[in-house]
DNA sequence: TTTTCCATGTAAACAGTTACATGATTCC
DNA sequence: GGAATCATGTAACTGTTTACATGGAAAA
C-alpha cells in the first residue's frame, strides 16, 4: 500500500498529470519504488474517488493531459501514513535462487547469466554515481537534501552489493576451470553431477 | 515464476511434504525468496498436474502428511530454467519511500519508525552471522558449499546495508533539532510552495 | 473425550504485469 | 491529409497476502 502515498507525495509540491508522475517514477522515486503507468492511472482514479485528489480539467478526457491536485484529505492521509509501522521487505531475487539451485542441480551456463547481470548492475551503479556527482557535488546537504541524498546512496549501495556479490559468484563458478573465460566466454560446466554429491548441506541446519 | 523451481530444487535431494518445504522457506531459501504455505500447496498441486512431481501417498488426504517426489519432467524443467535470462529485481521498500516523502512532507515520528526498523535489521544481521559462524567455520569451501555460502553472505550484506543506511537516516533526522522533539514534534511544512522554491531538487534532473 | 496443535487446504481481495485500445497532438 | 507520437486508459492474467476452514494426530 505504498503507491498511493508515493503519488500523494509527488502532488504536494504541485499538481501533476499521470504521465508526469510516470516520468518521475523512472527517475528519483524509481531508485526504490517502481510503478508502471497503468498502475499510476488506476491509483489516481482511486485517489480521486476517495477524495484525496481532484482532477483539474473537470471533464474526463481521454488523450488529453489531466493534472491532479492534492486535497486536504490527501494531505491528511499522507501524514497519517508517515507514522504507521513498516515491515522490512525481504530480499527476493531469482538469480540468487539459481545460484542456490546450482549447488544441487549443476551450474550449466549459469556463469554466462551471472556475467550478464553483473554488467547490468555495473551500468546502474555508474549511472547512480553520476547522479550523485552531479546533484550532490559539495559537502553536507540541508536536511531535506540530505534525506534525498541518502535515498540515492541506498540505491548506490544496493547496486554495489550486487556487483561485489556477482563477481564472487563468477569466481566460484569459474574456479575449478583454468583461465581465459572470465568475461565473455561461457564457463564450461560439469554436465549433471549426481544429485547427492554435495558434501556440505548447511541448509539443513541453517536455523536454530 | 521462481517459486516452482525453488520447490523442484528442494525435491531433488529427496521427497518432501508441503510443511517440510514451508519450514525450509523460513530458513535457508528464505534468505532470498519467501513463500507462504498457501503458495506452496497451490504450487505443489500445479506441479503435480503438470507431471513434474508425484504425490507419494496416492489418495489425496486432508490433514495427513503428503510427500512429493521429483519426476524426470520436473528435473528437465529445472535444468531448462537454469539458463533462461533473469531480470534484475529492483529495490523496493516502503521505508525508503517515507524517507523520501519526509523531505517534502515533514519528518514527524519517522525517527521512531527508523529506529524500530534498525533494530529489526540488526537482529537479522546477527542471526545470519551466527549461521555463517556455525555452518562455514573453516576456510574456503567446496564449489557447492561456496555457492550456498555466497547466498548467505548476500543476505548478510543486504542486512548490513540496511543497518548502515538507517543509522545515517537517524543521524539526519535527529541532527537539526537540538533535543526532545525529534520523534514527536510536528515539522512545519510549506503549504504548497512555489514550484521552483526548493534550493536543491535533484529529483528533477536525476536522469540523463 | 475434549482440547490442542499440526498439516493441508479454500476463498477472496489486492498488487503488479502484459497486451491492447483510443483520443489528441505534432510533424511531415 | 497521413504518420508518428504522446497521454490516457481497459482487460485479462499472474502472483501474493490475508483470513478462514477442515481433517488427523497427540496430549491432557
Amino acid at each position: 500500500m505504498s503507491l498511493p502515498h508515493a503519488l500523494l507525495t509527488e502532488l504536494v509540491e504541485r499538481p501533476r498529470s499521470g504521465s508526469e508522475l510516470a516520468a518521475r517514477f523512472d527517475k528519483s522515486i524509481g531508485f526504490f519504488w517502481h510503478a508502471s503507468h497503468q498502475q499510476i492511472y488506476r491509483e489516481l482514479a482511486r485517489l480521486e474517488e476517495a477524495g484525496c485528489i481532484e482532477s483539474l480539467p473537470e471533464e474526463p478526457t481521454r488523450g488529453r493531459k489531466r493534472a491532479y491536485r492534492l486535497l486536504p484529505a490527501g494531505m491528511e492521509r499522507l501524514r497519517a501514513w508517515m507514522t504507521e509501522p513498516t515491515a522490512p521487505m525481504p530480499l527476493r531475487d531469482e538469480l540468487m535462487l539459481r545460484l542456490w539451485s546450482s549447488a544441487t542441480v549443476g551450474a550449466d551456463g549459469l556463469a554466462q547469466e551471472v556475467h550478464r547481470r553483473l554488467q547490468a548492475h555495473e551500468a546502474k551503479l555508474a549511472l547512480y554515481r553520476s547522479f550523485e556527482a552531479r546533484d550532490y557535488p559539495d559537502g553536507p546537504d540541508s536536511r531535506e537534501a540530505a534525506l534525498q541524498h541518502l535515498v540515492l546512496q541506498a540505491g548506490i549501495r544496493y547496486e554495489r552489493n550486487w556487483v561485489e556479490m556477482l563477481q564472487e559468484a563468477l569466481a566460484i563458478l569459474q574456479q575449478p576451470r583454468p583461465a581465459g573465460c572470465d568475461t565473455a566466454a561461457p564457463a564450461p560446466e560439469p554436465s549433471v553431477p549426481p544429485s547427492g554429491a554435495a558434501p556440505a548441506r548447511p541448509s539443513d541446519s541453517a536455523a536454530p
